[in-house]
DNA sequence: AGATTACCACCTAGGTGCAAAGGT
DNA sequence: ACCTTTGCACCTAGGTGGTAATCT
């Protein structure tokens, strides 16, 4: 995935079902990315191999809350739940602006992970109960950071499928994929087919 | 103010600073738009007359609540409150696709009026203490609801200041001004200079 | 006849990868 | 050398009033 200093969305962005939730309690859903391996990467010779140590010193917000959090488990469960907005940067300083972003560190990679927090009806956790918290882990969501691209299959992915680069197909094919997972009564899905890293 | 099938959105749009609320408390705000008299207007010679009775049995939402509510009195208070997004339709059927517009008819006159709310933390009005809502209106903001301009200098204060009819405009002013009104700790304003109707 | 709708060219607003420029 | 940033042309997405067709 692109990362920039004012913020790149994620393509293709994430994207769940989720049921077995109680309808009428009320949940906080959010994203949060965390580091996959200990390793710092760079693309050589066509491929991606580990380069030295991760810095695992990173500051800076790992979290992106569902915009429609809180809300009831009915309405989570209505329907796929989509991160299509949730955005990554490389600018620690973000989060100021009132923005939300996630902020990351370019050649590293990252494990996105989903929470479901039941909170009380004022949104808030409720400290006394933390099995109240479930957290779901999809491994074919994992990706690495970069600031330009560096894989060109990646970038003709991306051209193919994501509307705003649609200037830069040479032929449109309209084909959409779904990559499944699950477990736990929780899919997951990329928006479009994708291939980590 | 224009109003159509899919909603269009109000310009000035409605935006005020209030001062004086419990900074911790949670309040919800909106917007709603009642009938401003029992007429029914038409255009004639220039000018509005009224013709006959409103229709005030008219059903359908008159409610606009702030996408930034539930929130705290301090998050309120903190910069001027802009219902920049609202949108006003003659579409009685609207509001089954989850986005909220106020339904209006056309040639009536309409008062729009803020509501403050103080609720509990959870975002839900106590019916038990009615003294928690007060309710502002500001007599300029009155507008008749139309489906097609009649008067051209209100078509032209749009052309004039709304970014979106830039394409109409011969020569851009960017002057702006506001026009301020207030009392109890509120003050109203236009985002544009606006004469009614 | 007067009111409403559908469609249009023209904008704002902002999400793309690319290529050149800038950093380290 | 390699990574990052900047500016760009090209898109999507959607808000304007004008105009002609349509409704009542």
């Amino acid at each position: 995935m692109i990362i920039t200093k004012q913020g790149r969305r994620m393509f293709p962005f994430l994207s769940f079902n989720i049921n077995g939730l109680n309808p009428t309690a009320h949940y906080n859903v959010f994203v949060e990315v965390v580091l996959a391996d200990p390793n710092h990467w760079r693309f050589q010779g066509g491929k991606w191999v580990t380069c030295g140590k991760a810095d695992n010193n990173m500051q800076g917000n790992k979290m992106y809350v569902h915009p429609e959090s809180p809300n009831t488990g009915s309405h989570w469960m209505r329907q796929e739940i989509s991160f299509g907005k949730l955005k990554l940067t490389n600018n620690k300083g973000a989060n100021n602006n009132n923005t939300q972003m996630i902020v990351l560190q370019s050649l590293h990679k990252y494990q996105p992970r989903l929470h479901i927090v039941e909170v009380t009806e004022d949104g808030v956790e409720d400290l006394n109960e933390p099995s109240k918290t479930q957290t779901f882990t999809f491994s074919e969501t994992q990706f690495i950071a970069v600031t330009a691209y560096q894989n060109t299959d990646i970038t003709q992915l991306k051209i193919d499928h994501n509307p705003f680069a649609k200037g830069f197909r040479d032929n449109y094919d309209s084909c959409h994929q779904i990559v499944p997972g699950g477990r736990y009564g929780v899919q997951s899905f990329f928006s479009e087919p994708f291939v980590n890293t």
